[in-house]
DNA sequence: TCCGTAACGGTTGAA
DNA sequence: CTTTCAACCGTTACG
């Protein structure tokens, strides 16, 4: 799909529940945000599932990882992880090898398990040491920067912590026709592509997206859906809301990115624990103000309960959920007979579905 | 009816 | 540059 898509065709398919989503992909972060916040007001899964349009097992899912790690955000897609050949490994490799060239792969094997470096279940084979002596050691005397970046963060375990690392594309549109009009995003820069990426014409976009996101109808009717996956991702990524707290839930934050633009650092604590980013190569998107988001980090493991990280720029515009879904409450106001009417809220106003693009 | 989870088809990105 | 491969995704269906 990457290369074109046919741009008629709305990038994302829609759910039995009437929601768009997009195979493959995560949710779009203020989705995710949305289902947090909803089960913290107390209303059940079943219904968070109803009213986002977002199947029961997502929720179900999305609720369970946040619980666990008290993350939002989808774990990092794609990549590999360094296996048994971490940084710290090479390091170690190196150093055995500068301090004795003539070391054979199987010598430093031991010496890893010996020096504690590895265990048996991640040591590199030899064959591996071989490799990684000929294309990341070979000549000793470079200053191999890979290690160099990566290293630091490499093993400590509790490194991770960073912004989803939803990389994205910035191609905008490959096709050209409705973006194209506004080139002046970077595609140099993978980062940040986001936020401030996108001004107007996205804006314009966006809206489409997220509202093709959140309800069909105007998918097919907007033949523009123009944004494909890209943009829509980017919509999504931006998206994010922030507002942290999850108990205390904020939207404050979440109006205020709807706004526009405010790097809302809050919703760190969401998005804290998210997996490692990848290398730092996109970065992450550090916000527009943002500039946080160490680059250093990433380090893969399953992610930790630790959280909070300022890592958050994104810029987001939260709105998108908004639309979509304002809640139709008929559905559910209706059938309000449930149990506990656990809005204390009233879910109109939680996550300040107002629309704001009318407004502003 | 609700909810946890496996299967499935999909995307992603490091190696 | 292309291919592999392992990670994750959300939906669906089942129990």
């Amino acid at each position: 799909m990457s290369l074109y898509s046919p741009a008629e065709q709305t990038y994302g398919e829609v759910n039995q529940l009437g929601g768009v989503f997009v195979n493959g992909r995560p949710l779009p972060n203020a989705i995710r945000l949305r289902i947090v916040e909803l089960a913290q007001l107390g209303i059940r899964p079943c219904d968070i599932s109803r009213q986002l349009r977002v199947s029961h097992g997502c929720v179900s899912k999305i609720l369970a990882r946040y619980n666990e790690t008290g993350s939002i955000l989808p774990g990092a897609i794609g990549g590999s992880k360094p296996r048994v050949t971490t940084p710290n490994v090479v390091k170690n490799i190196r150093e055995y090898k500068q301090s004795d060239p003539g070391i054979f792969a199987w010598e430093i094997r031991d010496r890893l398990l010996a020096d504690g470096v590895c265990d048996k279940y991640n040591v590199p084979s030899v064959s591996s040491i071989s490799r990684i002596l000929r294309n990341k050691i070979g000549n000793l005397s470079q200053p191999n920067q890979y290690e160099s970046s990566k290293q630091a963060s490499a093993q400590a375990g509790l490194s991770y912590n960073h912004i989803y690392p939803y990389s994205y594309p910035n191609t905008m549109s490959p096709t050209g026709t409705k973006m194209g009009s506004h080139p002046g995003v970077p595609v140099t820069a993978g980062h940040m592509s986001i936020s401030r990426a996108w001004p107007s014409a996205h804006t314009v976009s966006n809206i489409l997206g997220i509202r093709a996101f959140m309800d069909p109808a105007a998918i097919t009717g907007a033949e523009g859906y123009g944004p494909k996956m890209e943009d829509w991702s980017s919509v999504n990524r931006a998206a994010f809301p922030a507002s942290h707290t999850v108990n205390g839930i904020d939207k404050s934050a979440i109006d205020g990115d709807i706004k526009y633009g405010q790097p809302s650092s809050t919703l760190s604590s969401y998005v804290s624990a998210c997996a490692y980013s990848p290398t730092n190569q996109y970065g992450v998107y550090s916000g527009p103000a943002g500039g946080y988001v160490a680059p250093g980090h990433h380090h893969w493991q399953p992610q930790s309960p630790t959280l909070s990280h300022p890592g958050g720029g994104m810029g987001m515009h939260a709105g998108e959920i908004q639309s979509p879904m304002t809640f139709k409450h008929q559905a559910r106001e209706g059938t309000q007979r449930d149990r506990k009417p656990p809005t204390p809220l009233n879910l109109n106003s939680v996550h300040g579905l107002n629309l704001p693009t009318s407004s502003s």
